[in-house]
DNA sequence: GCCAACGTTGGC
DNA sequence: GCCAACGTTGGC
């Protein structure tokens, strides 16, 4: 069976504003937005402010085995330590905000790797962005179960980025409202939970091409 | 394994 | 372009 190396998601973690609005995506994108603004971002309400860039994203994996169609899920922040370099790939990104947000990271941009859909959910570490956006190749593999049938090598609808470890916390921030607000959490920047990220998490992260068979 | 929240699809 | 039905996610 093949290698394993799934992640999912990625959202911005600051509580900063914007970057939700203007996506250049149609169809998805703006259904997203109109139709739960709660989710759509953490931001507060106003519009007005300046586009500013995020410096931290959140970005989400699961570290612990999964098997769909056939391939493992699995690649937590362990396995990102034991890739060459450290490094890895970001694919499997089936999401259109998701996508979005992945393009507009920025080399040497930090983001936080969270660990989702096992026994304790939360931060593990941190990674940084050490390739922008490219055409994630997987979208093409149809032995890969985030195979996309509507993507063509000319126009690929998916992308990847490259991440690298940076280092892991001293202490794993846990999911849960209380320990998000750890002096931890706050010294890394973690938004409360109210208008944090996870808070988003549902939308920014679903992968709804991934078919379980 | 449950189920609430979420995203996508497709009929109209 | 609305929205109900359906599939998926993911914390619990």
């Amino acid at each position: 069976m093949p290698q394993s190396k799934r992640k999912r998601g990625a959202s911005p973690a600051t509580d900063s504003k914007e970057l939700n609005d203007k996506k250049e995506d149609s169809g998805a994108e703006r259904k997203v937005k109109g139709r739960r603004k709660a989710a759509a971002s953490g931001r507060s309400d106003s519009n007005e402010k300046p586009k500013e860039e995020y410096h931290f994203w959140l970005m989400k994996s699961e570290p612990e085995s999964r098997i769909e169609k056939g391939m493992d899920m699995k690649f937590g922040i362990e396995d990102l330590k034991a890739q060459p370099d450290q490094r890895a790939c970001w694919d499997g990104v089936r999401n259109y905000q998701a996508r979005n947000f992945l393009r507009q990271m920025k080399v040497g941009q930090e983001a936080f790797f969270y660990h989702s859909n096992c026994k304790e959910p939360g931060i593990a570490g941190i990674v940084k962005i050490v390739k922008e956006a490219y055409p994630d190749h997987t979208q093409f593999d149809t032995k890969n179960p985030h195979y996309d049938a509507s993507s063509s090598q000319e126009n690929p609808k998916w992308s990847m980025v490259d991440v690298q470890f940076v280092r892991m916390l001293g202490r794993y921030i846990p999911v849960g409202r209380a320990e998000a607000d750890t002096s931890e959490a706050q010294g890394i920047g973690w938004p409360s939970a109210k208008h944090g990220a996870l808070y988003q998490s549902k939308a920014v992260h679903t992968a709804p091409h991934a078919r379980r068979v």
